[in-house]
DNA sequence: CCCCATTTGTCCGTATGTATC
DNA sequence: CGATACATACGGACAAATGGG
């Protein structure tokens, strides 16, 4: 596989595509560094923008984590923690608003469960350390 | 409000959080054009680098979606199709893979969530158009 | 159909700051 | 300390897609 500048599909989704495909192929496993930006310019022969960007929308996907001066990271999946809902409850996916991901301290590509229940009763989690289970019958 | 180079928070940050603000006022709304990433240039005094990576920021977050050569507009959020879950399930929200991204038309910062019953019965659901009902006693 | 203005995509050069090793 | 690598930020330039006339 490799990068079309001629495709309709950006440059920098082509290689977010990439990347995004060795990651979960395994063949960059939690914890591996990736490419460093100079080294990925050179082998796609693509501008720094473009994986800049692509490292972007990796992060935003919770894929990875970049620390400046470090490099960037295949991200170790979180420990979910249990949380059993009552009945009648109602619940949706999806991305925090910017004052939830203060609050919360969200790192980006974290979506959120929002659950209600009884009126207007309305509780925020982050979407990567928990896992819903419903009351067995 | 308006934009400080010299604050310690990042300019392409401050931009996003501005335009965050004027879509969850309801100022920008769903469907609206956001300016232009020259015009955004013109009007805060900063470089173009600043305003794409706020747009990024926003696509991110599912807020917005940009196409080329036509500009970027605030996301419609799709009607939920109600999902009643039996007793039992287990439910996670994540990000999805590249491959569910392609197989679900998902936008860039549209969770999952992931539901199981039963022994690896697994479902994948479009975050932003389904809304989970717990039976109700 | 082509032409054209607008808009985003992409690359380059440059510069400064900051964190790690 | 220096070397490396990423973060932020500006400027310019051209390519490519869109939509209207």
């Amino acid at each position: 596989m490799t990068i079309d500048p001629r495709s309709h599909t950006p440059v920098y989704v082509q290689v977010a595509d990439l990347l995004r495909e060795r990651i979960e192929s395994g063949e960059l496993r939690p914890g591996a560094a990736l490419p460093s930006e100079a080294r990925l310019t050179q082998e796609y022969g693509i501008g720094r923008e473009a994986v800049r960007m692509a490292m972007s929308i990796l992060r935003s996907e919770g894929l990875v984590s970049t620390v400046r001066g470090h490099g960037t990271r295949v991200r170790e999946t979180p420990q979910r923690e249990r949380m059993e809902l009552p009945a009648g409850a109602t619940v949706i996916a999806r991305m925090p608003t910017g004052h939830e991901r203060r609050e919360l301290h969200l790192d980006e590509g974290v979506p959120v469960l929002e659950i209600r229940w009884g009126k207007g009763e309305v509780e925020v989690k982050p979407g990567d350390q928990v896992e819903l289970i419903l009351p067995a019958p």
